[in-house]
RNA sequence: GGAGCCGUAGCCAAGUGGCUAAGGCGUGGGUCUGCAACACCCUGAUCACCAGUUCGAAUCUGGUCGGCUCCU
């Protein structure tokens, strides 16, 4: 058996996984593409020891923030981790929010590691468009990087995947939290609210010195608060920008998880939480 | 009481007689086989109301309602 969580940014997920890991002989591992990186603690929510309650937790900070680290990384290590958890007689517990990284590690994804990355070229995406839709006619003509992702891999000879994607276990549950957009609306807001001040502090160490790594320029919470050191913006102006940030990514969390994998959906029960813990218990015995 | 300004989508806002009322933000809905906390797409209007002028009105005129500023 492996369970996995999804659903959007502050649902709960963490407070389930470790409800679950503790019933099921579980261990944890982490598929959110933000908390793999070392120092990433705040802004990303990562579980701190306490919360831990002595579970183990895998893929946490295992990469530093200046390196990149990608969805072939994480397919590779978390596939890993299963079959390390799965042979010591517990249970695998994948808890995230990375939608596209539990689908990697899951699915039968065919990736290999890329020594260079992709190069830009002097087309316009028409130009683009017209070369990668003999390959792949479903490709968005207006999505410039994943245009560029399939041209240089025409450019090099790399075949554009086209097999049927499935999965690569038999015996995954998916369990999706959720709750009304306005409660968890209010959660974000909080969250963000009270990651302060301390994210201040979390993020000026990397500015300082001059680290610009993807993680950082990506991430929801740092990309911000690097505009704030920047003297673009206003504190207040990035403190809203990272709830707008989070909120916009919650939907499309919602939308992936609904959409691309098939996710059986509980609510969380912010007043009695044991009854979201029940919720899902009866989901995994029924599967 | 008098004078002036204003009323366009949830919010901001362009348009000041003529194609189908710009745009931005938010909201909602989506896409997804390698940067995924990424990137991209779709989404809305009895132009306050009523009457008039005109071939034609958000736009001009009158009235009503509402708001703001100033004067007494």
């Amino acid at each position: 058996m492996i369970i996995c969580i999804v659903g959007p940014t502050a649902v709960g997920k963490t407070k389930l996984s470790i409800a679950l890991a503790k019933i099921y002989n579980g261990e944890i591992i982490n598929a959110d593409s933000v908390q793999v990186y070392k120092g990433l603690d705040i802004g990303s929510a990562k579980v701190t020891e306490a919360e831990k309650e002595g579970i183990k937790h895998h893929l946490l900070d295992i990469v530093d923030v200046q390196d990149d680290y990608t969805i072939y990384h994480y397919q590779k290590d978390c596939r890993a981790k299963i079959k390390e958890i799965k042979d010591s007689g517990k249970v695998p517990i994948l808890v995230g929010g990375s939608g596209l990284y539990l689908k990697a590690a899951l699915y039968n994804y065919n990736l290999s590691e890329e020594k260079t990355k992709d190069i830009e070229y002097d087309l316009t995406n028409e130009q683009l468009y017209n070369v990668v839709k003999e390959k792949n006619p479903n490709i968005d003509a207006n999505n410039r990087r994943r245009l560029l992702r399939a041209y240089n891999k025409i450019q090099k000879n790399i075949p554009l995947e086209n097999q049927e994607l499935k999965p690569i276990y038999d015996d995954i549950i998916w369990l999706g939290l959720k709750t009304d957009h306005e409660t968890l609306y209010q959660k974000i807001n909080d969250r963000v609210d009270k990651m302060f001040p301390d994210l201040i502090d979390e993020v000026s160490n990397f500015y300082k010195q001059n680290i610009n790594s993807k993680a950082l320029k990506t991430a929801i919470g740092y990309k911000e608060l690097y505009a704030y050191f920047g003297q673009e913006k206003t504190l207040e102006e990035c403190i809203s920008l990272i709830k707008k940030n989070s909120r916009h990514y919650a939907k499309r969390q919602y939308t992936f998880f609904r959409h691309q994998l098939p996710v059986k959906w509980l609510n969380t029960d912010y007043n009695d939480f044991q009854k979201t813990i029940n919720d899902a218990i009866n989901l995994i015995e029924k599967s």
